[in-house]
DNA sequence: AACGGATCCAACCGCCAGTAC
DNA sequence: TGTACTGGCGGTTGGATCCGT
């Protein structure tokens, strides 16, 4: 049987929808025979998943359902139908291809703050070596930083040695999940520091990401953030909008070594 | 109004893993 | 054990639409 390619039809639509719901789901093979399309099975249930199935959403992405796929794009890389299984009513492909068009760009964006932000560290540990100076305190607010940053006004070769001594480590906002497992809850809320290595300026070395990373878990604290605390403190580690990524610690956290 | 480039998105393609025979 | 078939997945394509000039 020749099969057609191509958009589908209200009425090839229609004979699928008809189909799958007195039949059921089954052999895909057998489903353009017995419904009757010119189609192959692979066609029939692309449409399907991706256009026909229940529960679908059509419609724009909201901006919390871009920063969930933004946050497991940062997780999982290009798994498309993992992220989709995390957002209801949204096939792999359609998040594929919002990835594509329009949260490409903005990552990309975020990335490049970031290298920024990275540079003025490099030079920040240079200038410190050099000197001694062990300062990181920050008398900007970071927002204050993004802002410049975003708006292209903070070149790092544009930046004074003050500047950079004064701008605070950053770390991404997918380093962060972790901290809110119950092992990091209990080192960060029992008094004690967490590891010995932190005591020289800044370690990150227990903010990296977990190798099983819980990702319903980094889900919930994502929407929990996002619901419930868009600008606020955990213990010495001051939160910032989720649309950034990513926190600073605070200056007298950094001060005292104690982070 | 016409044109061309940019963008969006539905659909196809090719590969891979699992399964039946 | 090898082969064919099937479903699932990610990458890519191509037509439709949008938008600036």
């Amino acid at each position: 049987m020749k099969c057609k390619k191509g958009l589908w039809s209200p009425d090839e639509d229609k004979k699928l929808r008809d189909y799958i719901v007195n039949n059921g789901l089954g052999c895909w093979s057998s489903v353009p025979i017995n419904a009757g399309l010119q189609r192959n099975g692979k066609s029939c249930r692309l449409r399907w998943t991706n256009y026909l199935r229940p529960g679908l959403k059509r419609g724009g992405f909201t901006k919390h359902e871009e920063k969930i796929i933004m946050t497991l794009h940062g997780m999982l890389g290009n798994k498309w139908s993992q992220m989709s299984r995390h957002l209801p009513g949204r096939s792999d492909n359609e998040i594929k291809n919002h990835w594509h068009s329009y949260l490409k760009k903005k990552s990309a964006k975020l990335e490049n703050i970031k290298a920024k932000s990275m540079s003025v560290d490099t030079v920040n540990e240079e200038l410190s070596s050099a000197s001694s100076v062990k300062s990181r305190g920050s008398s900007l607010e970071p927002s204050q930083h993004m802002e410049e940053l975003s708006a292209g006004h903070a070149e790092p070769s544009d930046y004074s040695k003050e500047v950079h001594l004064k701008i605070p480590p950053k770390i991404l906002f997918s380093e962060w999940l972790p901290l809110n497992s119950d092992e990091s809850q209990e080192a960060t809320t029992d008094g004690g520091s967490l590891s010995d290595d932190t005591q020289e300026g800044i370690s990150v070395s227990n903010l990296q990401p977990s190798p099983e990373l819980d990702i319903e878990n980094s889900i919930y604290d994502l929407i929990f953030e996002d619901n419930m605390c868009p600008n606020y403190n955990i213990g010495d580690v001051r939160m910032y909008s989720c649309d950034e990524l990513y926190y600073y610690a605070s200056p007298s956290l950094l001060n005292s070594g104690s982070l």
